[in-house]
DNA sequence: ACTATCGATTGATATATGTCAATCGATGGC
DNA sequence: GCCATCGATTGACATATATCAATCGATAGT
């Protein structure tokens, strides 16, 4: 696939605009116009944080001309974990997952991230390796903003330096959450926060089709895929949820957040 | 104990100055005069990464004037989870443990920090609550710095907004690590892990005294202390290390290492 | 010196969870 | 319509790890 070798050496603009290119240019270009005069403000602006709102016009042009906008078919791997970390993605539609791939197949989901997603930390102001991989879910439109960018605005505007740290500090914090369940919970209660993650959080409406595998939710809780089934076929007994296929409806929060709580 | 109840309400300066007049305030001074024309730059400057090179002397003036030097004795809390996070606490020396609080006496110790470890992250920058609990294992000397400064600092100088940044992002893939660690590691290779993060990254030398008691290596590892102890039993017999209450040597880095590798 | 105490260690046992293999059901070609 | 394929499911079994209880050794107090 072109753009896997994109990805390993996308450093070499060469082949990033050979990708570019690939990909029906117009479509992308249309997409762009639309939001042309904001442009990455306006993806971030329905309530949720953006922290682009704090730039001027100036320092939102600087993004906008150099950024790449780019879309991923489902299955396609957004960024690779070892490979260089040159550019921070903003998600603008879709879904995809964040993965932690240890040694063998091995693999730890460690989050998934939707619209207004802004992919930085793990190694985009260090090391300048990606410590995780990112992987389409659904369709993907994303843009493309070189770090550089990212330094000089920095450098430029407190405000922006500010919510980058909030922004860091948050994934932080979710992350350690997410080190304690897994370290101090037992299935039923690792599976009770991941359904409440992703009715919450994630998809924030109740049937909710979570367009994963059996194979990627246990990847999120750190469980066999056999276990994952088992609790969830508990729970379908237990009347907590009704499931089909990647669907699932939540009947009874109290219950999980009760398993949650509990163990 | 006193100290408790400044922890949970220190955002009232009556009771900070309580205590902190409590503390053999002659000592404290004695130690702050020593580094008064540097000072922070100062605890910093042995080739560790030190966030506040860069900072101007005015800058550091402003540090320096409201900054609370403070003394800790073994097995005091420093900082309390779910309290205020109003301050960033610098340790100048000693060795203290960071603690995830579970539901239960459920307990992760994530890191151990030691000389010129920066206590930033979980929930500085956000919420404005502390997301772990920060115990002294030895005796402790540290600074604290209120968050209010470490903010007019960011906003002033963008270098040290980038080197927050950094270090942020580096507790976040430490933390990722970790995560990936416990969840796709048996035990032997987990106390591998452990050990080998003692030797070369806490202690720096050798045969290294860790001061803690088995249940805080577990709680390291999140295994049980008596799992823990059979590992580290296999491991002697095995002479890759030798063990003399909370002293260990090293014998065989390589065996480690492997082991870590495998699993 | 005697006892109480506390952390470290060991052993026996229980259990949560993983592994392996087989089946089922749907989907898609030919 | 038949077969191949692939994800979901189920069952039997293995095992890594936790739990519980007892012992040991050192330290401290009386």
């Amino acid at each position: 696939m072109v753009f896997d070798c994109f990805l390993v050496d996308y450093t070499e603009n060469e082949l990033f605009n050979e990708y570019y290119t690939a990909m029906k240019q117009r479509r992308i270009e249309e997409a762009c116009v639309k939001c042309k005069d904001r442009c990455c403000a306006r993806c971030f602006d329905d309530g949720e944080d953006s922290i682009f709102d704090c730039l001027t016009k100036e320092e939102l042009e600087l993004l906008v001309k150099e950024k790449r906008h780019i879309h991923f078919k489902a299955g396609e791997t957004i960024l690779k974990q070892n490979t260089a970390a040159s550019h921070v993605v903003c998600i603008k539609q879709g879904l995809a997952k964040i993965i932690a791939e240890g040694d063998g197949d091995k693999k730890l989901i460690l989050r998934l991230v939707t619209n207004h997603s802004i992919l930085t930390g793990g190694g985009v102001f260090i090391e300048e390796i990606r410590h995780f991989t990112v992987q389409a879910v659904t369709e993907v439109d994303c843009c493309f903003i070189d770090s550089d960018k990212i330094y000089e605005l920095v450098s430029k505007n407190s405000r922006f330096a500010f919510e980058l740290l909030k922004l860091n500090n948050k994934q932080n914090i979710q992350m350690l959450n997410n080190l304690v369940g897994i370290t101090q919970k037992y299935m039923p209660g690792r599976v009770s926060d991941l359904l409440l993650y992703l009715k919450n959080e994630i998809f924030r409406s109740n049937p909710f089709d979570t367009r994963l595998s059996r194979q990627e939710l246990a990847d999120m809780t750190s469980m066999t895929m056999e276990s994952f089934i088992r609790i969830l076929k508990e729970f379908k007994s237990a009347g907590i949820i009704t499931v089909d296929g990647s669907n699932i409806h939540v009947l009874d929060e109290d219950a999980l957040n009760l398993i949650s709580k509990k163990g």
